[in-house]
DNA sequence: CTAGATGATTGGAG
DNA sequence: CTCCAATCATCTAG
């Protein structure tokens, strides 16, 4: 690969510094030449390289090979060191090292808390472990929307060790070239290794705040995917039927105080696959709407007022239907308590009381 | 698309 | 804490 005359061109603009390594020991000329001719030679030498930049790839190569072998080279050399030497002090000091960014740490601890940037496997199952509990305690039913949320997390994950991958390829492809470059110019001008230290860092810091773009795409990625999976509101399934007949069953064969006890609750949510709060939320819901609506439950709670009467029928063998609620209100007939608003008691026995609210 | 159903959340009372 | 009541946000049957 061949340096670009005009990066090179450039580089001498912005980096200056002493070069104790390169050679100095000056050929004074050719001994007893005249001055004019010397002259003569500088400039020359001065309006090659001034030009050099205006010519073809090929032509610069034959004309620095050309300025190479120079016999003024060396003492041009020496020139253009003393001046660096001059330069060096007031270009050392305006730069140095940048404490650390603290976005971008808080971008790194963010990615390694949600098992982004973290070690393979185990990062992202207890990320979304941690979701499901701060969730609410989820129970074996949203198991499939569970590895739902690990399967796009770790797609997030491959395409960002992908593109960082890419980024840090690319960042050392291009710092070997660099550096390859100011090798083969240092053939013509001082370069010092801080100076090429300092050039690597201007590298470096430009691919960084590249892989910082990086960065913060993926924790929005993150974000996004998380609120999606922590509102539960957002994804909000009905509970399958049988759960809710299950439910149903409890509520109706204990129309006359429809509050399950803690154990009871937990049973419920066993039989179910729901959680006790879903269970509690369940009743809590079916309680208001019942009471705010019997008319439009009498239905519902007579089938399965129905449903339990023939149940226990069938398990104490006799089939006595005198007990068979058939006719509405039959479920509740012991009156209910717990349909009390405000303080005041409502018969059920009239449902349409209840109903004036 | 819409109305009603339904699970979850919120704020207040006890 | 539980429960109620209102409300939100989504689901679903039509």
């Amino acid at each position: 690969m061949d340096e670009q005359p005009r990066l090179m061109h450039s580089h001498t603009g912005v980096g200056m510094a002493g070069h104790p390594g390169l050679p100095q020991h000056m050929q004074e000329g050719t001994g007893g030449t005249d001055g004019d001719g010397r002259k003569q030679d500088i400039g020359d030498i001065l309006q090659q390289i001034m030009t050099i930049t205006d010519q073809s790839l090929d032509e610069a190569q034959a004309r620095k090979h050309a300025l190479n072998c120079h016999r003024m080279k060396p003492a041009l050399f020496n020139v253009l060191c003393e001046i660096k030497e001059k330069t060096v002090l007031s270009i050392r000091g305006a730069q140095e090292e940048e404490p650390p960014d603290p976005q971008l740490m808080r971008l790194d601890n963010m990615l390694l808390a949600e098992g982004v940037s973290g070690p393979e496997k185990g990062g992202g199952s207890a990320a979304a472990a941690a979701a499901a509990a701060a969730s609410g305690g989820v129970g074996a039913d949203n198991s499939a929307e569970h590895s739902d949320y690990r399967a796009k997390l770790s797609q997030i994950r491959q395409i960002y060790h992908t593109e960082l991958e890419k980024y840090e390829q690319a960042c050392n492809e291009f710092t070997t070239h660099v550096m390859n470059l100011l090798r083969e110019q240092s053939r013509t001008r001082p370069i010092s290794p801080k100076e090429i230290e300092r050039m690597v860092n201007i590298i470096h810091r430009k691919f960084s705040s590249i892989q910082m773009q990086l960065k913060q795409s993926t924790c929005e990625a993150v974000m996004i995917l998380r609120s999606r999976f922590l509102d539960a509101r957002r994804k909000r399934r009905n509970f399958n039927k049988q759960a809710t007949e299950i439910l149903n069953e409890y509520f109706y064969s204990h129309l006359s105080n429809p509050y399950p006890s803690e154990e009871a609750k937990e049973e419920l949510a066993k039989k179910c696959a729901i959680t006790v709060a879903q269970v509690s939320n369940w009743f809590g819901n079916k309680r208001i709407r019942y009471k705010k609506n019997i008319g439009k439950f009498q239905e519902e709670a007579n089938m399965y007022a129905a449903r339990t009467a023939v149940n226990a029928a069938n398990a104490s063998s006799h089939g006595s239907q005198a007990n068979s609620p058939s006719t509405p209100n039959s479920a509740g007939e012991t009156g209910s308590p717990w349909l009390c608003s405000r303080g005041r008691r409502v018969s059920l026995h009239d449902p349409l009381n209840v109903l004036v609210k």
